[in-house]
DNA sequence: GAAGAGTCAAGAGCAGTGCTCTCGTTTTTT
DNA sequence: AAAAAACGAGAGCACTGCTCTTGACTCTTC
């Protein structure tokens, strides 16, 4: 079936369901994930309740479709941010990833928190949920491929992968972390920890009364993670 | 007004207290943060649902006395770990209580999330938890301090702290990172983001399908933070 | 082009929630 | 002993997610 084919219904349909998430998601901006009501929604669209539910049978389904979202949305800034740079400017790529993780964590942070904050209790992420949450770790780990490739990764000896990660690694390094050491992709895997760490400690409050810069903070992190990690 | 002379009304007052909170906390520890209910509540004391009222007025007061009830368990953790290791063995220490906070976590995810996951929208953290919420962090500085002090830690010079940072730095130093250098804090600080971030991420599934080995993986995780650190 | 199948909005309804108000009773204070 | 405060119970309000039924509409198939 062709788009020009798609029946009339097909396609007011779609837009029905376009404009569902648009109203749920300026729900969502505004009074949080737990704060979205479907009967809101519906009563926005000028629907009536039950009506809503032809389109997203359970309210966790819209929150899938929200999620979704969220994750191609920050995906997106990542893969954006690394575009701006010189290929070989491994740090400023780097940096530029974790900067925009951060301004796109700050400009919508309800949407983060749904994808970064605790699962809403009896929350299965469904299938179609893992390639979106996986964009941005992978262009991280091509940051980190790249840079080894080029010789701009000194790898840490201080403190060596454990044995029980070897199978990990492996499959990490055969996907995404495309020939690097164990060290490198573990301390990788710490490192973006690190970066949601702070982002979501500057935003659920837990910085308060100790970091009054947190911009400065968080990049003086990122500069010194991409230290830990090796990046000169 | 001594204990002795408690009047009755105030003893049956404190015991419900008690037994309420011991009511909701199990409650929250099988179904989540979310799926508490003071009609639940008070369902299983036998109450009608409004009498709960009286205890406290409000849900969010009943889920401050959980939420300052988890800060003081993890803290109570860490203080314990800490204590079991040798006063100089300040990698030791470190370790512990990293241990102790990621198996805290994980023998209480429902009362790790009410801390460390998405703030409940609308809620605001009132003054008698901040007290509560400080414990783990003094302990991690004072085994920074410590180890400063006593002359075990080669402070990073690759990347020094903004001067942004400046203030910040002077007021934790006077209050718990005594004696550290701006660098050290700001990194314990990272150090710190870290370790809840790890512990964040293996909890909340964002290490499904990459990370089998968590126990380890945290653990190296844990080491080679405290190289970063400095820690010898 | 008409019949049948599928889709839809609407409304009523169920079980649950947080929270409020009132009322009669008990306990504490004065 | 009288006044004040605290209490349990019950009814009720406004809200939620979700289900079921009904009648109208649209698309497909013969």
């Amino acid at each position: 079936m062709t788009t020009a084919s798609r029946t009339a219904r097909e396609r007011v349909r779609a837009e029905l369901i376009r404009e569902i998430t648009d109203i749920a998601r300026r729900h969502l901006s505004t009074d949080g994930a737990a704060g979205l009501s479907l009967r809101a929604v519906a009563r926005e669209m000028g629907m009536v309740s039950s009506a809503i539910y032809r389109y997203f049978p359970t309210k966790d389904d819209l929150l899938t479709a929200l999620i979704i979202d969220a994750y191609n949305a920050v995906g997106a800034a990542v893969e954006q941010a690394d575009a701006g740079c010189a290929r070989d400017d491994f740090l400023g790529r780097w940096l530029a990833m974790c900067q925009a993780i951060r301004a796109w964590a700050l400009a919508h942070p309800h949407e983060y928190a749904l994808i970064h904050g605790t699962p809403v209790p009896g929350y299965q992420a469904p299938a179609d949920t893992v390639d979106p949450a996986a964009r941005d770790g992978i262009m991280f780990a091509k940051v980190l491929s790249d840079a080894h490739a080029a010789g701009a990764i000194q790898v840490p000896a201080d403190t060596p992968a454990p044995e029980e990660f070897a199978g990990d690694a492996a499959a990490l390094r055969e996907a995404i972390f495309v020939g690097l050491p164990d060290e490198v992709i573990l301390r990788g895997i710490h490192a973006w920890t690190w970066v949601y760490g702070s982002v979501s400690f500057e935003l659920f409050g837990m910085y308060n009364s100790v970091v009054t810069a947190p911009a400065a903070t968080f990049e003086h992190g990122a500069r010194s993670i991409a230290h830990y990690l090796g990046l000169r």
